[in-house]
DNA sequence: GATTCATATTCCCGTCAAGTCATATACTGA
DNA sequence: TCAGTATATGACTTGACGGGAATATGAATC
């Protein structure tokens, strides 16, 4: 079992990535933008889907790639601990809001 | 020049980035802690150091290694596209997803 | 200057993963 | 059924990486 990391270090993973985060793609799409063989670009799609990066649907003889958010998620968690190192020097002031905190979630609301 | 995520693929590279998120440590603090040799630390060390993770300063005869968030910031901005996937609509999202993305499924036609 | 501590570097080896080529599977329509 | 399209898999080669042992560098203390 690969860590998440360890699927992201792969340049074309990647890409793949970043293209299913504009929309779903075909095997056949993918293989046209990214410019590689189709064997790679379903070898990679194999080693994300494995890792839950992605899930596919048939769709006649297609097969339509679409992301999964949890490995991901797990990267953005593992980041964590790191934030206060660039966000600290932004403002201090940051930390004070921080430890206040009693705001309930605000944002436009329908 | 290696990718950031490349650097952090070894799990005990990521080891040594979370003991130094919380405090600075010398390569034999490192190596203590993580229960590895020396050899295996610094040569860790010396691939993040080239990649920017980290940075060194000599202390008599100790390097006391400490963080460098310029890399990690990277990697958190490649997620920036990927995070609508789940900071919007989490439970809309794990019903599900292509409800959220009505875009028609051609583009062009030949 | 020799010794000791702290860290870095070099060499060798096993493993593993990515690329390529060839082939296999699956679905569609005539 | 056959032909054609779309995708997956297998075998093989090659190159890179991590681990370990031995060794090198370099500062501090005597």
């Amino acid at each position: 079992m690969e860590s998440s990391f360890a699927i992201l270090a792969e340049p074309n993973r990647r890409s793949i990535l970043s293209l299913l985060a504009a929309s779903e793609c075909s095997v056949g799409e993918l293989e046209r933008q990214l410019r590689m063989p189709q064997t790679s670009v379903s070898k990679h799609l194999r080693v994300l889907r494995e890792a839950g990066f992605v899930e596919a649907r048939v769709e006649a003889q297609k097969r339509v790639y679409r992301l999964r958010p949890e490995p991901l998620m797990e990267v953005d968690a593992w980041l964590t601990p790191f934030r206060r190192f660039w966000t600290a020097h932004v403002d201090a002031l940051e930390r004070h809001l921080d430890q206040m905190d009693p705001t309930p979630k605000k944002g436009k609301k329908r």
